[in-house]
DNA sequence: ATAATACTCGAACGCTTGTTCTGTGTCAAG
DNA sequence: CTTGACACAGAACAAGCGTTCGAGTATTAT
């Protein structure tokens, strides 16, 4: 004969339980004790609601701290969590320099910031010095990138062939994004739209690499042509 | 005289603190108990540990659950703090009609996603059924969009003026992205790309709208021509 | 000097909370 | 029928923890 128990999975009980949790988090900013679990899902005892909280770690829905008072959170919607603050600079265009944050900079003063996820971020680029820029402006089209889009920055001076980067050609009083690349007799700078024609930049001319590009970012919130 | 104090806004034990909060929390995730803070603070006392608690609660960088164990969390880098999580449906490309979730979609069993800071999203389409796709190709190179990018999409049938719209063309079968306009004897489609001419659709020509765009987000991580 | 603050300590109180133990009823397998 | 896993209740325990109070010591203002 087959099992016919409810133990498809998650038995009423435990969803309950672990809808409650979440709703209470979101209210309280901080998971429910056992008892406030027990009140509101019609279990008397302590000891039950303990033992499903077991069977809910066991199945990898929650975490427990034991020992810890409320010492518990859902895998559920936070198998990845934090996300990073990015200070938002200033913006970029055309021909103005491009604003970098001083080493002594403190994000955490900024009046504006953006959030990524940093499930988002390549890795390496976490927790570092990243800065973000508006882009205003349609001067930096031929990368890409348009007017109102937010670019996250890493401060550099040196690039690798490929990477794009932040540059400020001082004698043209010009700030342009593009992937870089060092070739013989100076520096290619390649539009990211395959159809536009590169740069070429003599070693001879001024060229300030301020920052490589991690990431773009377009809220298309309504704006068009 | 002066005030010489150390009161310039926060004193060093309030920014030891307020440290070791946040890096216990990343920890343990979850927040420390006055006695732990204490004893990782070189404060012996519980009560002096609650002193400054309560002035961190009363500068604003603190909030505070009395009563209750570890009831304690940071306003500074968590002013906004969830995300969305956004399922990956699939790629979208020139070729390829595109992929919708269906109604009954539940996107935590979705293998694939990316997340979001809610802090970026428009507001209007916070917890909404979003929905990502992978761009594949340089077809929507037009709409200012690369191959590799994410798009986050919300699931529409219909489209106001000025929208950027993601269309399937049946006869041309064709998928593509736009910014939408209805005129008199049809619907014009007009690339993000302001260089770009748009495409005319007569009303009688099928065309499907299939969701809004929300949000492009681009991964530098090294592409390039 | 004196008073008022700001800061610190130590200890005790008492509620909150996770844990554990014993006992009961159900249900399917042997 | 017996056995045993499973679901549940209730009570009691012990530790964790926030709170409060009394008192002492700097530092600053009057």
């Amino acid at each position: 004969m087959m099992m016919v128990r409810k133990s498809k999975g998650l038995g009423e009980r435990h969803q309950k339980i672990l809808d409650f949790i979440e709703a209470y988090q979101r209210e309280h900013k901080h998971p429910p004790s056992i008892r406030e679990i027990g009140e509101h899902c019609d279990i008397s005892s302590t000891s039950v609601v303990n033992y499903y909280l077991d069977q809910l770690e066991k199945a990898g829905h929650i975490e427990r701290d034991r020992k810890i008072s409320r010492g518990m959170r859902l895998m559920n919607n936070t198998p990845l969590g934090d996300m990073l603050r990015v200070p938002v600079m200033g913006v970029i265009q055309a021909g103005e320099p491009i604003p970098i944050p001083p080493s002594d900079f403190n994000p955490f003063t900024a009046e504006d910031s953006v959030e990524i996820a940093s499930s988002l971020m390549p890795a390496r680029e976490k927790g570092k010095d990243l800065f973000a820029l508006h882009v205003r402006g349609e001067s930096m089209i031929d990368a890409m990138i348009n007017d109102g889009d937010i670019v996250i920055l890493k401060p550099a001076q040196e690039a690798r062939n490929g990477e794009m980067v932040a540059v400020w050609l001082s004698d043209k009083n010009e700030t342009t994004l593009k992937y870089f690349y060092k070739e013989k007799d100076g520096y290619r700078l390649q539009p990211a739209n395959p159809t536009m024609k590169p740069i070429m930049i003599k070693k001879s001319e001024p060229l300030e690499i301020k920052g490589k590009v991690v990431m773009v970012i377009r809220k298309v919130d309504r704006q068009a042509a």
